[in-house]
DNA sequence: GACATTGGAGAGTAGCACTACCCAATAATG
DNA sequence: CATTATTGGGTAGTGCTACTCTCCAATGTC
């Protein structure tokens, strides 16, 4: 199929294939001559699938990269696979949020309150590093926005992660390359499913109470 | 407080906090003369809830201002406050990700999997209509991208989500509001809290899975 | 042979979040 | 009262990202 029959299968713009093209995110065609070029049912799944990061993943293009750079050159383990496609989602997001590490080597408060949460729950790996980091900066971003995690909150958290994560670990086919497409993009995808799930379930707990408690309160139908 | 000492106290440019005056993020200090404002606590308050915002939940300019429109202007029932909240996150993340939303009335089956999905966990509310299209659009790109989402994984992340969403709600402090601040800031400021436990789980989960198996994987060290 | 299409590449665009600069008015200082 | 620094207010420019447009000669197709 040429390139104006790949963009017809994928909804994707001619102009914005070649710019894939050009930035490597989409290997290029073989080439039928100087100026031809056929493409497969390959190319349309990449095409869907970069798309598919960037639309409801959100990931940018680099991350993007990052993250094909990982499928195209899969890890030999398990845990590795997981560590590669995290440390590609890390990338980005760093990139984007301009995350302020001290680097200093002062004990940070909020990171020993991370430490101690994960701790605590009994997930003590080593090379979390940069995952605790992370999780510090975000409790030190919420506390200097005044917003309080009590410790019952964050326990809450680390026990509905647990499902989670366990349900992912668990649907992972064992060893196949192909796990290596479940893991890095089905974590990927399934963020904002698990945010749009909390909301979901927000609603439906705080029905429940204002239910329990005879609330009254104007329910607003929800704006189109 | 003049702006050069706000800007001291937060960290924060000043022409970035003219910036913020002027899109209307900060609101006007108490101007003491034409040219000569004084500013405080709240002020230093806003600017660190901005920038959490932003730097943390990683919104928009354009969902700050919403959000801090929903602070302002507090509805009335707790459940209407969630709304709120949520309305603000909504209208921010589908500027920034592109719902291709067909609007049609043919049936989609991917909306018709959440609204399964959602059903089978008795969240049977009404007006959780965006929240379920929501939901359908991501399982709609999560397929397009050629990964399979099981009844098991879907059910198993509801059920986690429960958790965590039976949380939020018992820690907010009934009917003040403050309340406010704590549901709306402290739902989108847990987002990203609650996505690197998530992936914190699951390295701990594919260790303990790679111990039991016996996986001898090279444990590369985090890259820094 | 006529004409649309292609690959390849450069340049241009729009939006976002700042950032730099300028101005007259004011405050602070002596 | 003179001097200097700072302020509010505004305009314009920056750097980045993700496209989008335009051009070209080579090619495929009729």
């Amino acid at each position: 199929m040429r390139i104006s029959a790949l963009a017809e299968r994928t909804g994707v713009p001619v102009a914005t294939l070649k710019y894939y093209l050009r930035e490597g995110l989409l290997p290029p065609g073989a080439a039928t001559a100087r100026t031809q070029a056929q493409y497969d049912e390959t190319h349309v799944e990449r095409v869907r699938l970069v798309r598919a990061l960037i639309e409801s993943a959100s990931l940018s293009l680099a991350g993007v990269r990052q993250v094909l750079a990982a499928l195209d050159d899969p890890p030999a383990s398990w845990h590795d696979l997981l560590g590669a496609a995290q440390h590609a989602l890390l990338m980005d997001e760093d990139q984007r949020a301009g995350s302020s590490r001290p680097s200093g080597d002062q004990p940070d408060p909020w990171v020993d309150r991370a430490t101690r949460l994960v701790r605590s729950r009994g997930w003590d790996c080593d090379e979390y590093d940069t995952l605790v980091q992370r999780l510090g900066d975000q409790l030190r971003a919420a506390d200097a926005a005044g917003v309080v995690f009590t410790d019952d909150l964050l326990d809450a958290y680390a026990r509905g992660c647990e499902t989670i994560a366990a349900a992912d670990v668990a649907s992972v086919p064992e060893g196949a390359a192909a796990a290596m497409r479940q893991v890095v993009v089905g974590t990927l995808l399934a963020d904002p499913v698990i945010l749009t799930m909390r909301r979901l379930a927000q609603q439906h707990a705080s029905a429940e109470v204002a239910g329990a408690s005879g609330e009254g309160g104007t329910a607003s139908a929800t704006p189109g």
